[in-house]
DNA sequence: GATAAGATCATCT
DNA sequence: GATGATCTTATCA
């Protein structure tokens, strides 16, 4: 079941977890790139240091305030693009960035058994071949990449929270505990 | 564990 | 002109 713009328009801190145990899908014409999302970080709203969106609304980040539901990707460093997923309402500006995915294995009915994890967002961009033609583009069959709920049940006792990374920048919002991920996958 | 440097460029001031 | 939602390698503790 693909996730819709429903599913996005919501808190992005109780989207952010379940994310979690669902799947990347990426469609490069017959062949399909595919993931279980292990990591995400949150990054919510005008005022968060850490977000792009705390600068105000620019060419770039205006995609944050949009609809949710919608895809920003952008290049940092440099070199490695970054793929967030728009949450909350129009106008409010939050996403989540996707940080690991779990490879090549099928879960069948657990979010363990990967050979292979993509670690890192530079990484999960490079995997599923994503660059800034998905910037603005909405997460669904029409675009070539969208996300999906396959039924996997998560516990709990799973999913840990800590703070985000590479944002010791961003003041008191540096320490938020608005990463979330898998442990001992 | 913490901290740092280098690669390399779109974005913002 | 400065900087960073990264990654790798290195050094110190």
């Amino acid at each position: 079941m693909i996730l819709i713009t429903s599913f996005f328009n919501d808190s992005t801190l109780r989207i952010a977890p379940k994310l979690l145990g669902k799947f990347l899908v990426r469609k490069i014409g017959k062949r399909r790139i595919e993931g279980i999302i292990t990591e995400v970080e949150a990054y919510v709203g005008p005022y968060d240091r850490a977000s792009h969106a705390s600068r105000g609304k620019t060419p770039r980040t205006e995609v944050m305030f949009g609809k949710p539901g919608y895809w920003y990707v952008y290049l940092v460093y440099g070199m490695h693009h970054c793929l967030n997923i728009i949450t909350e309402r129009e106008g409010y500006p939050a996403a989540i960035l996707i940080r690991s995915v779990g490879v090549e294995a099928d879960p069948r009915g657990s979010i363990r058994g990967f050979t292979q994890m993509i670690t890192g967002p530079g990484r999960v961009c490079k995997y599923f071949k994503i660059d800034k033609r998905f910037n603005k583009m909405s997460a669904n069959k029409k675009s070539g990449l969208w996300i999906e709920d396959r039924g996997i049940r998560i516990s709990a006792r799973d999913i840990k929270r800590g703070k985000r990374i590479g944002v010791d920048y961003a003041g008191k919002w540096r320490n938020k505990p608005w990463r979330f991920f898998f442990a001992n996958v």
